[in-house]
DNA sequence: GCCAACGTTGGC
DNA sequence: GCCAACGTTGGC
């Protein structure tokens, strides 16, 4: 029996990789991730038809800016390989790879950005992860703040 | 294994 | 562009 399904939220810069560019590109593969805890939701939690919210970072305002899906299971960042690349790990092997990523799928960008300080108002929203931590590109959601800010999200 | 220095994230 | 938060590195 498999596990219960999982909600995400996952940060990207907006000028970097926006909702916009992901639904251009349909699904991508969600690389540079640097960070162990991020890693270990990806590697261990995530599971392929996971909802994301799709934070966009360093924007004004920084906000929920639409819904993804996880596309894969999760395998090893092939950047972490290549030295050209700025994610590039000279501790990582194809034998034992260290950096893990999973596909990103675009479902839909929300009329309206759902906007961080709307969030930490929010009576409901304040426990959020997203709140609480700086700094974690990769984190949960529970069920519950996933359908209040999809439903906020989706007011025209 | 402690912890100071360092580097990055990300809001403002 | 500033800088607080905070994860990581490396000297000891």
């Amino acid at each position: 029996m498999s596990a219960e399904a999982r909600h995400w939220l996952m940060k990207s810069e907006e000028d970097v990789y926006s909702i916009e560019d992901l639904r251009r590109d349909g699904v991508t593969p969600w690389t540079g991730i640097r960070n162990y805890e991020a890693r270990n939701h990806m590697r261990d939690r995530m599971q392929p038809g996971d909802l994301i919210l799709y934070y966009h970072s360093n924007a004004s305002p920084p906000g929920v800016a639409g819904i993804a899906r996880v596309a894969s299971e999760a395998y090893a960042d092939p950047e972490q390989f290549d030295e050209a690349s700025a994610y590039h790990d000279p501790k990582a092997t194809h034998e034992k790879p260290r950096w893990m990523l999973v596909d990103v799928e675009f479902v839909k960008a929300f009329p309206k950005l759902v906007p961080l300080g709307d969030i930490r108002e929010h009576p409901e929203l304040r426990d959020m992860v997203l709140v609480k931590r700086m700094r974690l590109s990769v984190q949960p959601v529970t069920p519950e703040e996933f359908e209040i800010i999809r439903a906020l999200g989706e007011e025209s």
